[in-house]
DNA sequence: TAAGATTGAGGTTTCAATCTTA
DNA sequence: TAAGATTGAAACCTCAATCTTA
């Protein structure tokens, strides 16, 4: 394959997953007054037992520098989505733990942005392909782990 | 499809865009200086009859606002990437052209970004998925299409 | 020594207001 | 009136330095 095909190709990917982003966030600000990022936090907590996960690792999923997520912690706690305490097994670490109110907005943002995945994707693809599509895109994410230098 | 599969689906491929994003940038940066932004918009200039565009149509290419892609110019125009003049047809019209360096790290930029989607792409996907993969993102991105509410 | 988290400084982007031209 | 571009203020993120605990 050509040069430029190949980045065209990817450049698709890109961009469509760019206007996808856009809107999702636009909805969720509608609806839940929340950004993207915050969505994402949110949620992945929400799918984890205890609902509470260590700021390292809820930096590594949105792609934050640590200090840029202790920050973004600050906002989701004045917010009242989360609530940080010390972990008593090693005392360097904190605990992000959602709230109520936390669990109460990832269910109804959840909904809300299956809603529009719904609208937004399965008018243009099959069951069948967005399965392909994951299983594709499980393959590169599985294939770019953190510092693999092939 | 339940709520919670769509949502994982589609989080695969935010994931596997943001990793190859990452080392994409990684990489552009440290054999072109330049970031993933900067190189979007010298490969779309590149690809312009003319080597020029407006600076609302690059905006929208790389998602800035007006005012931030302004001083993104600025900044790409101080690097000697490209150079702003009037458009003697419209006069509130700005056009962003090409330099000649531009022109040659546009080069040097896509041959070493392709080398690298090879690399990390086409050891994981066979080409004929990574066609399949493009017609399907393409699907979806012509449906995006900016303000087209269903 | 190193890992987790925070802080302050600096750079980048958004937002709203403004200016110019259509 | 509206579109294209720019500006200043505010918000946000990164980076490097620092602090605490392992």
């Amino acid at each position: 394959m050509k040069d430029q095909e190949l980045i065209t190709q990817w450049g698709l990917v890109v961009e469509a997953v760019a206007g996808v982003n856009r809107v999702a966030e636009q909805d969720l600000m509608e609806h839940d007054t929340i950004s993207m990022p915050t969505f994402e936090v949110l949620l992945r907590l929400s799918r984890t037992p205890g609902h509470r996960l260590q700021m390292t690792d809820l930096a590594g999923g949105v792609s934050f520098s640590s200090g840029g997520f202790t920050k973004f912690a600050d906002r989701l706690e004045d917010a009242g989505l989360v609530k940080r305490h010390p972990c008593l097994k090693d005392r360097r670490v904190t605990w992000v733990e959602l709230t109520a109110h936390g669990t109460a907005i990832a269910e109804r943002a959840s909904a809300q942005h299956a809603n529009l995945l719904r609208q937004r994707l399965l008018s243009v693809l099959t069951d069948h392909e967005l399965l392909e599509l994951g299983r594709m895109m499980r393959a590169i994410r599985d294939s770019i782990r953190p510092d693999v230098l092939t």
